[in-house]
DNA sequence: GTACAGGTTCCGT
DNA sequence: ACGGAACCTGTA
């Protein structure tokens, strides 16, 4: 067992549960269970500032590098403090963390996300993952690992019929086809910079602006992008007074290296929670 | 029945 | 370049 303690700014709810992932889990007594690439686990705070991690992979590096862990994320908020409306966010979405997530994992999950919502995706990974997945048992319990593209790439439209994901199925298989054939070469694309990595995710089919920001974001931990979605394009618009054409460039300007941080508490305080929006002074 | 969901592609100007 | 419809499926 993993034990991380004296853990400051890391709340696993808002973490596991604020849209970034799609295979969490929490049981009725708050513990979560998940599958990261093909490692299961059980992630729990013992207290407030202390979290256990039980795994089929209890290696520290790599969960530490999964949660993002060495992030200092007080700084990074005592600058997005200073704007009002984000405060609010903060407060209430504190301990959220961007994770670091697998890159070929992370490419077809937004992909599937692509006008869909959150239980319909997570159904659909879930049943790809039960189909073409590793099975992996642990904790008295079976989970799937997340299939792999050689795995994917081999399938046609008939075998990804029964995970429901409608017209984008012929996106995930061109994903597949890409990464296993090296057309894509995610190896590469973690060492690109944010503009270059983009226009090679955007190569694959149903891989657009925000998806690739999205896979940026989420994976790659470049904490400079805001993906922009309907929501948080919306919240910007209604919370800044921007003009739709104009919020891209804003944000940008607005919240720099952080942006994507700002985004992701905007999103779960407006989006997941429900707030109403109210306009208030920058 | 109809509208809509964390977009992208395709096809018109 | 830019705007709008179409797209699978599930749920309200």
């Amino acid at each position: 067992m993993i034990k991380l303690y004296n853990i400051d700014h890391f709340n696993l709810e808002q973490t596991f549960l604020c849209g970034q992932a799609f295979r969490w889990e929490k049981d009725a007594n708050g513990v979560f269970y998940g599958v990261v690439a093909n490692c299961a686990a059980k992630v729990y705070h013992y207290d407030q500032n202390t979290i256990y991690i039980e795994s089929s992979n209890p290696d520290l590096v790599f969960w530490s590098n999964y949660l993002n862990f060495s992030f200092d994320y007080n700084k990074a908020e005592e600058l997005l403090s200073k704007d009002k409306s984000l405060l609010a966010c903060i407060k209430a979405g504190n301990g959220i963390r961007i994770l670091r997530q697998d890159l070929w994992e992370t490419i077809v999950s937004f992909i599937i996300s692509a006008n869909n919502n959150i239980p319909r995706i997570k159904k659909i990974i879930n049943k790809m993952c039960e189909l073409f997945g590793e099975e992996i048992q642990f904790d008295g319990k079976v989970f799937y690992g997340f299939p792999t593209p050689e795995v994917l790439a081999k399938l046609d439209l008939a075998d990804l019929a029964p995970i429901r994901a409608g017209f984008r199925d012929k996106y995930i298989l061109d994903a597949a086809k890409k990464v296993a054939s090296g057309e894509v070469n995610l190896g590469q694309v973690a060492k690109l910079n944010n503009k270059t990595a983009k226009a090679e995710l955007m190569k694959i089919k149903g891989v657009g602006t925000k998806v690739a920001d999205c896979i940026l974001l989420f994976s790659l931990g470049r904490h400079d992008v805001f993906p922009l979605d309907v929501w948080t394009k919306r919240i910007v618009q209604e919370l800044y007074g921007i003009d739709e054409k104009s919020v891209p460039d804003f944000v940008c300007k607005k919240f720099g290296n952080n942006a994507g941080i700002a985004q992701q508490y905007l999103y779960y305080y407006y989006a997941i929670e429900g707030n109403k929006l109210q306009s208030s002074a920058v």
